[in-house]
DNA sequence: AGAAATGCGGAACAATTCGTCCGCTTAATC
DNA sequence: GATTAAGCGGACGAATTGTTCCGCATTTCT
């Protein structure tokens, strides 16, 4: 019996091609581009987009997967280099910002995945980021209750493609340097509910054009 | 002579209608969601969309000039209140992440508009604010040294629309609180420039799928 | 090298979305 | 109420984007 001959090596070059590609065309032009644009960039044809990612969401789930891979060997490093507490979130958050155009699009917008490897991968991030808070409030360096899940959306945040011009990255990193701020103070941190309310809200709207 | 007749007073409300139509399928959908959805959800047909805005960038601005509004409005109710330095800024990024969905997607993206009242609309803003972190500095309610333009660029990521849920709102308060707690220390407002180089960006890449 | 199958490219077709145009409706004016 | 023109709706052709399909190139294996 002629077992099953082993899969080409030319298709998974492509498909590391396509999603560099796509993560570049997304950060540019918006999760909408065309999926024209990304196969032309990846410089092979849509046919080979479609078997690889049947659609769009299929190509958002693999980068999504891929942004997990990134952000735990961002953590390998980190905890190879010894760091813990402030200094390692400091660096994951600077880290992230990095790395922010291949980040941003995949996790942000769609519902994260269900499938056992990216759940286990989210548990991961939030079980070393923890790790990180616990040593920081032990050795003083933090002093705000938060937890990973803040640090998480606040990544997700700061990572967000800038509004405009290079000063982006310096913008970010002011944000990071405020936000590390409140992470050693010991203040609240819980703001209280809007003062202003929905129906305040629809007045001004109302009274705008 | 018979003067120009006045404008018909079924036109302005249909603009109106447009934008708020507008604004929330796209704070549902993405900003590529179709104008004919704009047009149906806003009770008109898609001749009369077209008619006051002669294509999506023309939509757009309408919505940033109508945003700039908002915040103008809710700067006027902080300062009626007499509120001013950290207090005032608390109220200012609450007041934003209230109405969040009216602004979100007009103020990201697109260039700024480069029209005079737009100009002047966001001088506005930066001056007040500006005057905030003055008075909050001279108090010493604020220590952080951060201009206008940080409290912005915070202001456009946390009012984001965000990841899911209806915790969404919680964890954004939470968000500022700590923002709040960063600025009220005088820590270093500058965090060092990413340790993680471009180059191990593109190994870790490489590395991963 | 030759055979077999895997994967590739991109033309062709389908589905959306855009933006215009024009007959009709309705507000403003007398 | 009659007149007038601004404004409305929505069908329709154009343009863009999504998806399939199949002949051909490439890789693997003998």
């Amino acid at each position: 019996m002629p077992g099953p001959r082993k899969a080409r090596s030319d298709a998974e070059a492509n498909r590391r091609r396509l999603l560099a590609a796509a993560v570049t065309a997304m950060y540019r032009e918006g999760r909408a581009v065309p999926l024209a644009t990304i196969a032309a960039e990846a410089g092979v044809g849509v046919g080979t987009l479609y078997r690889s990612y049947p659609d769009r969401d299929a190509l958002l789930r693999a980068l999504e997967h891929r942004a997990y891979g990134l952000l735990n060997d961002l953590l390998d490093d980190i905890e190879r280099e010894g760091l813990s507490g402030l200094d390692a979130i400091a660096r994951y958050l600077t880290g992230s910002l990095a790395m922010s155009d291949q980040l941003v699009l995949p996790l942000r917008g769609a519902p994260p995945l269900v499938t056992p490897p990216a759940i286990e991968a989210r548990e991961s991030i939030n079980r070393r980021l923890e790790a990180f808070l616990a040593a920081g409030r032990a050795d003083g360096g933090i002093r705000a209750p938060v937890n990973a899940t803040d640090l998480i959306a606040f990544c997700s945040l700061v990572t967000h493609p800038l509004p405009h011009g290079p000063d982006g990255e310096h913008l970010a990193r002011r944000q990071i340097a405020v936000f590390l701020n409140g992470l050693a103070t010991g203040g609240p941190v819980e703001v209280p509910a809007p003062p202003v309310t929905r129906a305040d809200v629809e007045r001004a709207f109302r009274r705008h054009a």
